[in-house]
DNA sequence: TTGTAAGCGTTATCAA
DNA sequence: TTGATAACGCTTACAA
């Protein structure tokens, strides 16, 4: 910055106003300026701005996994409104895992990020203290909760009951949930699936295959031959994501069983195969993009001090019937 | 830092030093400063530490998409060698345009990066002359060239053609070329493509259906469709990624062309889906996740100033033959 | 509209 | 093994 003035003949904060607030400078004077930033290659140094301003034009986001479509759409969501608004985004992989989560917040900690977008709403106690303790706002994605967080979602407990209801409605008697992951979404639809069932009076904890390794379409696969090999009158499955639904589908087809006549298969997000697979698949449309842009949105507000102390945005879901029901 | 010290009674650096090099600090000290780091919460400021050190340790990854699992599958390959190395990255999206590619470069320059992992090798001069002029070191990544720059990839023309020639060899005569974005790797596949017919007589500009618009299952799906109509002695097509073959082969299905008999379809990539699909796609496999892996370390070493000025990593791909040729 | 001085939190250098 | 001092590149506060 000081070589930039010194080609133009001023000092280096005159370079700095030029830059970040250009009206502070006379016209002729910022252009001469900008021209020599330009012939010099001037490369502005971020961590001397940050450290003299004390704020990074930085937030952080915490996502389980880079390899889930879900967080990905999130994540464009975000990156629609924060790029406009000068904001770069750091990312933290925190591949479902607590311990990663915590480790990740403390290392991005030290960019002094402005701002914390965060998946979920179950880290520990020292999670909401860090950020407490350093006066970094927050907002939770995915889910919602009254407990005063700032939170941009839909209820994930309301939704796994909703799809259960509507198999029910299509008349099936023994549906099973397959669940992979386990992490806190796929648990809270498994709790709204056991709400409808036993609201109808059909819940049979035998009919849940649960498995903590990250989903895969094989697994579908492989958990509804089980399925039904140990329970042959099973006549639906509510999966807790599409892979595995569309894993499950195939299953069926090797195992000559038609579906829907035989076995109803629901996923939940509505990625892009679900659509497309035969017959399509009846799941839950997230509105993932949104969660990503109204979360950012938020957090916006939040850092400018004018976001509510509690605000939460339920951006719902849509179940979505189709042919494998 | 200072405050930790005067809890301990020592000064700000011997704090620094039982951070970041515990062996020049007595362990008595060391334990005692590292309990008062903890009891105060203390968050080292990275900004400052980056403007002191010079180093930021931290890495550019420009990637074009987010959405794309090949590029997602390299990130992850990536992470797996920089987090233990103790390097963040700074993850640049680049949708696919040379303009932004150049922007996010410029922008993250600011955080001053150790290097930059960049994807393919066809930026604009000025982009390798403003890394020359920070002394940034660059590894290229998913393809190969010989023209000094450092790379870790496979010969995409080379993949284009192998695939090509696995259709003329299962006796294809009138085989479709399919594309999407038209990136620089899809055109290079697209010559191998070329290559492979030339050299077997069998060339027809006319079987080429490009669209830049970002690929869909329902482009592909569309584009058979479209070109059936044209060609209706089209007995193959080579898309240039597994989604549109995905939706090609659904289109086949709603057209009741069997495949592969009347219909042979390649895809590229072999993603997940590919091994699902009935019937199961043949495609190429490509190495992304090493991709990855490589191109981190042979950063790190470029960064310690070890990796030889000229060095080209070929990590190959896999013709997979499956079921739809 | 432009400039001066001081300081942001850390580390390199040199010294003890 | 520990510390004092200066410096990193920039912006804030104040002044002209």
């Amino acid at each position: 910055m000081h070589d930039v003035g010194l080609a133009v003949g001023v000092s280096a904060i005159t370079v700095s106003r030029a830059l970040y607030s250009p009206e502070r400078v006379s016209d002729t004077l910022r252009s001469k300026i900008l021209e020599a930033v330009d012939r010099l290659g001037y490369v502005p140094n971020r961590s001397a701005r940050a450290l003299a301003s004390a704020r990074s034009q930085t937030v952080l986001v915490l996502i389980p996994s880079l390899t889930n479509t879900v967080f990905i759409d999130t994540l464009a969501g975000i990156e629609d409104v924060l790029r406009p608004a000068g904001y770069q985004m750091l990312i933290g992989n925190t591949h479902y895992s607590a311990g990663e989560e915590m480790q990740l917040l403390r290392a991005y900690l030290e960019h002094q990020p402005d701002g914390v977008l965060v998946t979920g709403l179950s880290q520990p106690p020292e999670f909401a203290q860090t950020l407490e303790r350093q006066g970094i706002p927050a907002v939770y994605m995915m889910d919602l909760t009254a407990d005063g967080r700032r939170c941009v979602g839909f209820s994930q407990e309301d939704a796994g009951e909703a799809i259960t209801r509507h198999l029910l409605e299509r008349g099936r008697r023994r549906i099973a949930f397959m669940g992979a992951q386990l992490d806190e979404r796929v648990l809270k639809r498994l709790d709204g699936y056991r709400k409808a069932l036993r609201a109808a009076g059909r819940y049979d904890a035998a009919l849940e295959d649960l498995d903590p390794a990250p989903s895969t379409m094989q697994m579908g696969a492989d958990a509804l031959t089980r399925l039904l090999q140990a329970h042959p009158d099973c006549d639906a499955v509510f999966c807790c994501n599409d892979d595995l639904a569309i894993g499950a589908l195939a299953a069926c087809q090797r195992l000559g069983l038609a579906v829907p006549q035989r076995m109803a298969i629901a996923g939940f997000n509505d990625l892009q195969p679900a659509g497309w697979v035969t017959p399509p698949l009846t799941t839950v449309a997230t509105p993932r993009y949104r969660i990503g842009t109204e979360a950012a949105r938020l957090l916006l507000a939040s850092i400018a001090g004018e976001a509510d102390a509690v605000t939460c945005h339920d951006l719902g879901f849509t179940v979505m019937p189709r042919a494998s029901s």
